[in-house]
Formats: C-alpha cells, structure tokens, sequence
DNA sequence: AATTTATTTTAGGCATAACTAAATTATATA
DNA sequence: TATATAATTTAGTTATGCCTAAAATAAATT
C-alpha cells in the first residue's frame, strides 16, 4: 500500500507531466510546496518501487505502473466529484476538497458503484476528463478562452477545480462546463472580457479568464 | 484535530463503556490489539485533550466531550454503512470495512446529505442505532436470540457487523434486521437452534445466535 | 503478609515525511 | 574557457505518532 503523500506526489508529476513533459525537482517541489529537498527524497522512495524513473538532475517520468496508480487517483477524484455533486447535492465549489480526502480511501467497488450511478461518466463537475477503469482519459480538445477575440461564440469546456472562491464567481454567472456564452468585447491592453450569456452580460476579468477552457468556438463575426 | 488512533480509541472506549462502566486499560488494548501500555500512552493523551477522565487503575471514562466525539464517529460509521448498502448497493457484509476508513474523513455536509437522503434514519443495515447529530441514541429493545426458548417468534433486531462470513451466513437465510422467525426446536445441552423463516426451515448454531439479538417476542406457545 | 495480577512508567524503536545546510552538478554568461 | 548562478542532491536533523519490552508500582487474592 502506498501513503498518501507518495499518491499525492504521484498525481501531482502525472498532472505536472501533462503539461511539458519532463518534471524537474524544483517544479514539483514547488507544485507540493515543500522545499526541493523533500521532493528528491519520496522520488528516491518512488523510484525504489519501481513508479517512477529518474537520473540525477534530469527530472522524473512516471512508469508504466506510476502512471496507473497516478490515473487510478485521479480517477477517484474526478468521480467523486461529480458523485457529490449530482448524487449528494455538495455544491461544484465544495466537491474538491472532500474528494481530495476520500480519494485516497474509497475502494473500487464503491468506485465501479458510483461509475455505474452516474452513467459512465467522461468528465467531472468542473469539465475535466474522468480516466475509464483501464486508465483511458477522453480526449476534451478545448482552448484557452483568453485566445477568444470579439464577435466568437464557444461553450465552457473545462474550469480549474481548485479555488472554492472562483469557482463560486464563474457559478454566480453560470459559467458552467457545457454553457454557451459569445464574446462582445475584448477590452485592450489585456484587459477584461465583456460576454454574453444566455442574453446577460457579464464582465470576466483576464486572470478569472486564463482558468477558462473552451471549445465548439465559431469563427469571428465577419460583416 | 484528532489522530485516526485518537477516534479508534474514543470510539472503542464508548463501545466497551457500554456493557460495563469503566473500561479498564488491559479491556480496552486488548479490543484494539495493542499493549496495555500503548494504551496508557493513549490514555494520557486522550485524557490531556479533556476527552477521557482517568486515575491511575482506576479505568477511563469518556468525558462528555470525548462522548460526543465518539458518538459524531459512530454516527459517521453507521450512516456511511446504511448509504453504502441502499444508495449504492454495497452488500451488507461488505459495508463495515468500507465505513471504518470512510468515517474518519467524511464532513459534516456530507455526512448531512446522506442522513436527508436516506430519510433520518435510525437504524443502521445490521440493526445498529444511529446517533443522531446531537448525540442521542435511539433506543433499541432487544435481548439476546440464546434466550429464546421453543415455540417462541420474534423479530431480528440487530446483529454484530463486524463478521463479514458471519454476515454472509446469516444472509443466506435471509436474517437480517425486520425478518420474523419462530423458533421450532433448541437442541438440549446448549446446542443450535432450529427455526422457521417464512415457512423454511434453518439450523443457527449456538455461536452464532449469539450474535443475533431480536424483538417483539411472543410468549411461548401453552397448549 | 506473601503472592499474583494488572497497570503504569520508563526508555527506546520504527515509520513517515518534513526541514536546513552544505556539497555537487548543470547551465548561463562574460 | 572560466566563472557565476541556479538547480539538485546528500547528509543530517526534527517532529509526529504510535508502538513495544522491561521495570516499577499498585491492587487484588490467597
């Protein structure tokens, strides 16, 4: 059995590995925030079960087997999630940290139980994709909707999970996984996005903007 | 906040507390399978934190902090037991496992939604009382099936949770919590009972009618 | 009163996981 | 290429938490 700071580290590297490959110490590290030192130390213990690979100063890699534990989590997390939220009425800005707790303790039979309830499931609450039971994660193509411009019109694909307060924010606009929204101004300099949806305007600064991921986006009004 | 090993304890101690006043630390290690020293050790630490009241040999008592402690566990413990088996289907020997690791980490809210959801109950699948969240333990009227004598029927009202065989046994005739039986024979010389299930016929053993405890006894049958 | 039994204290072990400080290695810059 | 800077690793420390064996002490029993 593996603690749960050693599937923490192994989620984080998958995560940190989605984004750029290689996953230097310091990355990590800071990711976790605990100080690098740390880190080198439960990648040694990591490495010595065979979960992830590493050579000095070049960064860790998940293995085969890492990889799995690292889904196996993350798959627990993001049906939970969701299994709060539409089973248990734990409203999308609370699911995170409860999930983070019981991810690390539900069996999978409770786990193929939930699946099972909620239909098979691709993505969670906040639009990420739930891993399948062989380790398989859906492809969710989106972009970031700072790349909108004027006139284009999209659906919110994916919202980070991690701040309570955001995550209420985006909700008080119903800025949703699945709802449809359209640009109607993009204030220069960086600045923020004014949007329509369903008929309200609402103003999203560019920082909330960055934790914005969409897709089915229509080309600019052209006149 | 509270160690895991701090509710175990808390948790056992009101267990053992209920059948016989003081627990004694040499009761209490051996219920959780340690060393009366360790036990001790626990017991000073418990008792530091105002949640158990000791004198050397004199045996613990919980406080009635430490009894609300105990008692928000067990709540926890059997709520989660219930949700498992009728929200999610876990079988009812599989559910006690389950609700030991769950009942350290769920919240409040959670635990909240379960108890709206499955109606307030008051009884957990093996017949347990579930506190509720102001600590008060419904009443539960029962006396131990080994009292029995021939020609009586009854009711099940509770049975030990903590045998999964056991559990599966007694599922394989059908007596769980709210099944009536008669009892038809009891082999003389303390031997095993035989009863009527809705017209079928079971043989329970002495060992395990003893971890049967029924209700709504009728008087035995004069002719 | 002597002996047995139970409990407590003492002293120490082990596991986990964090940290600091110093040494090492890699990378960037002059 | 030499040197400065940054990142990583090593080594040793600290803290928590729970456990144990052995010795000391108290209580119960004969």
């Amino acid at each position: 059995m593996l603690t749960q700071a050693a599937e923490d580290y192994l989620k984080s590297i998958y995560k940190l590995q989605e984004k750029g490959g290689k996953v230097s110490t310091g990355i990590l590290a800071e990711f976790l925030d605990v100080k690098p030192a740390s880190a080198t130390g439960m990648i040694k213990k990591l490495k010595s079960m065979n979960l992830v690979s590493h050579q000095r100063y070049q960064g860790v890699t998940l293995t085969d087997a890492g990889k799995a534990v690292a889904l196996e989590i993350i798959r627990h997390h993001r049906l939970l999630e969701l299994y709060l939220n539409k089973a248990l009425g734990v409203p999308w800005d609370g699911v995170h940290d409860e999930a983070e707790k019981l991810e690390h303790v539900i069996s999978e039979e409770v786990e193929a139980r939930m699946d099972e309830i909620l239909g098979y499931p691709t993505a969670d609450p906040h639009g990420s994709p739930i891993p399948d039971k062989n380790g398989v994660v859906p492809e969710i193509q989106s972009i970031p909707m700072t790349d909108l411009q004027n006139g284009q019109s999209c659906v919110v694909a994916e919202v980070s999970d991690n701040d309570a307060a955001l995550l209420r924010h985006l909700g008080s606009f119903n800025l949703y996984p699945g709802t449809a929204f359209k640009v109607i101004e993009v204030a220069p300099f960086d600045g923020p996005f004014t949007i329509d949806i369903a008929g309200q305007q609402a103003v999203i600064g560019r920082e909330v903007a960055k934790n914005i991921f969409v897709n089915n986006v229509e080309p600019i009004d052209t006149v």
